[in-house]
Order: C-alpha cells, then structure tokens, then sequence
DNA sequence: GCACGCCCTAAGCGCCCGCTCACCTTCGGC
DNA sequence: GCCGAAGGTGAGCGGGCGCTTAGGGCGTGC
C-alpha cells in the first residue's frame, strides 16, 4: 500500500480511499475550508488554492463544489457509522458496549474535529436527493445508539423512561462536540471522550458508571 | 404598550424592544431567512423581500447585513443568559434551580427554534470584536450553570467528577436542541424540557430525579 | 397650502462568484 | 521519436452579490 494505509495509532489514515492523488489534496482542502468557514462563505478559489492548484483544476475532478460536499460527507456518515456498528457488535456488558461507543465516537468528533464539523453541520447544503442519502445513514447511526440502549435496558442495566428522547439526547451531546472542541483547549479527545462515556451511562441510570471507567490519560 | 409586550402565554412578546416597526420587521425577516439557510447563503434582497420592501429599504435601518446578525446575535443571547440567569437565582435546592434551568432554557432552543439556531450556530460569521462582545455574554450564560452545579455538589445533593466539564456537556446538550428539533416531530418544547432535565439531574448524580419532576404539558 | 423631513423605491455600480473553454505540458507504449 | 490520453493552466463569461444614490410620496407644523 503506498498511499500509507495505516498511521502509528493502527487508524486507518483518513481519506486514503479518494484517488487519484489530485483529487485526495482538493478534498482534504474542501474540509479544511468547509470547517473554518461554512460551505457557503467557501470559495472554489480558495479550495483550489490550498491544494496549491488553479481554479480550474478543481473541476477535472469535481463536477460541482456540492459535489465535493457530497463526497465528504458520505464518506465521513461511513466512517461515523462504522464507529458505532464496531462498538454496538463488540462483546461486553450494554454498559461497556454503550461506553465503548460513545467513547470512540466522540473521540472521532474531537480528534476528526474538521471533518465531523463539515459532516454533522453542512448537511442543509446539500441538495434532496444527497441530503436524502445522507440523513438515511444518519437513521442507521441513530438505530445502532438505540439497539445498545434498548439492550442494556432488556437486560436490567439501565433504567430509562423515554428510549428514543435518550438515544437522541446522547447521539446530540456527543454530535455537538464537533461545534465546541478546540484543539488550544484543556481536553484532549481521549479526555472527552472518557467523560462523555462516563456522563452516558448516568443518563441511561447506570448505578455506579465510575466502578470500572475508561481510564483518563492523565 | 401599543406595540403588544405580553403574549398569552405570559412571555415577553420577542423582538418587541426594536423600533420602529420596520427595522422589527425587517429584523424578523432574517432571522427566519438566517435560520433556514444560514447566514452566509442568505441575501439582503431575500430579506427585504420576506419582509415586503425593496433591498435598498434594509439599509435604512442597519448598516450592513453583518449589524443585522449582530443585533439578533445580542438581543438572543441576553435572553439566554436571562432565563439561565432567572432559574439561579430562584429559590429551591440546587436540584430544583438545575431542573429548572435546563428546562426552560431548552424550551426556549425548542420553542424559538429559529431565532435559536441563528444565535448558537451562526456565531463565526461575525467579524472579530462583535464576536468578542458575544462570547463574553456565553461565557456568563456557563458561570450561572457552574454556579448550580457547584452549589449541588457543596450541598451535597450531586456528584459530578469534572466540574467544568460537565457543566460544558449540560450546556451543549441543550445548546443542540436548536440544531435537531422540528415544530413537526413528536415532541412539544415543553417535552423536551422536561426529558433534558431529568437527563441532567441524572449526569450530575441526583439518586432519584424522576421523585418529583416538572410536569409533562400531556 | 406648502415646505420639510422621514421612509421608501428604481436603478445600477463594482466586485467576485461558480464554472467553462481553448490550449499547454508530461509521459508511457510502441 | 512520435502520439494520444490524462491532468493541468490563464483568461474570462454570465450572473448575482452587498451596497449606494438620486429622487419620489406623504403625513405634519404652522
């Protein structure tokens, strides 16, 4: 694999799947532009720019700027998704299922900061039919917090009155670190994350949630 | 008062403190129009067009279209920080003023869901000192919760590892109300409130939050 | 009854947007 | 060494943007 599948972390890198090479550094550039300033307020010049490319050259690769949109967004849906399933099919208590996954997903919306933000806030700019596609994974993101949820509840480890207020509620909190987390702030993601697991499982009536927590790294 | 403060409900009629009748409507008119396409895909003639006049007639009453998001901007978070500030500062334990809190301020995200979303998510659109002026009205708005918290905890009543943590969590948790909520999904405001303020006493350890809780509106 | 000031409009300026087009370079296959 | 495809560039088009300007109704004071 020469496009360096693999980082040191054992993450799968990031983008690795968009080719050819030209096409890889515009997306990256859309990102990068997308979050810091809205899609709206992003220009083609200036993801052209970044990419160390003229305008045009976005073009050979892109249709249209929704389009790039299109593509890191489904992208980013897979990868969220992906996070979730792993945890959801794990072994282990619902509580450590439930843990793991909130733990892994907002570490991915505070580590992936640029990218969760372009995924989870530039969904109203795209059109019907994307939008669509998208809000389709979204459900399925939404059905697996739910099946881990209803599971520890059939198993007596939680105790919820309103299944699908709470699986709203915790896919919102754990969504909205993308709008808040800085990479200048106190936390790092493995932090957040171990917090956000911990707060999950008293929201879900988990007796004693800090008996056997994700450790913090300090 | 000809210009209607009060409602029926007995909350203050929003917006009601801008004059003249234009400028209010005007004003009016980009929320809704912010809302729905965010700040940035918004035109001044879609503005002045939703509010019955011509695109020159904007610049009669605001300078640019960043003054108008700016007042929107301050006018939305003094009313964020008044409802925070209003349940602090009442009576009861630190349980009932936390409950209270985020009930109330998630009615307002879930019941002003416009105005709501043009505050909380169109914050980076400003330019550096209007941006400067609101993050310190937010700042504020996480004191007064702290403050609860902290009460709650030297009291006694809750258990909360991470202080600024989990205040940061509780605020976001409602913050994204304003991001997911629909007029025409399954839950009324009041609802909402009610479940997020259970879900809060919970994150901060109360034993029995559902004891006595605030009354579902059905 | 008429001059004045307050709102508002029609028209349009200058700019920058998303996107296109004609042309140019590079490079592997034979 | 020539050729065509793949991938790039510079220039620029049509249009919509934020905002301005000259001037028109119209209620009000006297």
């Amino acid at each position: 694999m020469s496009t360096a599948e693999e980082t040191a972390g054992g993450e799968i890198e990031p983008w690795g799947e968009v080719t050819p090479d030209a096409a890889r550094r515009l997306l990256v550039a859309a990102v990068e532009a997308f979050a810091e300033r809205g899609y709206h307020a992003t220009t083609t010049r200036d993801i052209a720019g970044r990419a160390g490319m003229s305008p045009a050259a976005l073009y050979i690769h892109y249709k249209t700027k929704e389009e790039l949109l299109h593509r890191i967004s489904r992208i980013g849906h897979e990868k969220a998704l992906d996070i979730l399933r792993t945890a959801a099919r794990g072994e282990g208590s619902a509580s450590e299922r439930l843990a793991d996954a909130v733990g892994s997903f907002v570490r991915w919306h505070a580590g992936r900061r640029t990218t969760a933000r372009v995924v989870q806030y530039e969904l109203d700019a795209l059109g019907p039919e994307a939008r669509a596609e998208i809000v389709a994974l979204r459900r399925r993101c939404d059905a697996e917090v739910r099946g881990i949820i209803e599971d520890g509840v059939a198993a007596g480890e939680f105790e919820v009155l309103d299944l699908k207020g709470t699986t709203l509620a915790v896919l919102s909190l754990c969504i909205d670190v993308a709008r808040w987390f800085s990479v200048h702030g106190p936390r790092t993601p493995d932090e957040v994350g171990a917090l956000y697991a911990d707060l999950v499982l008293r929201m879900v009536g988990v007796k004693r949630p800090g008996a056997a927590p994700m450790q913090s790294q300090k």
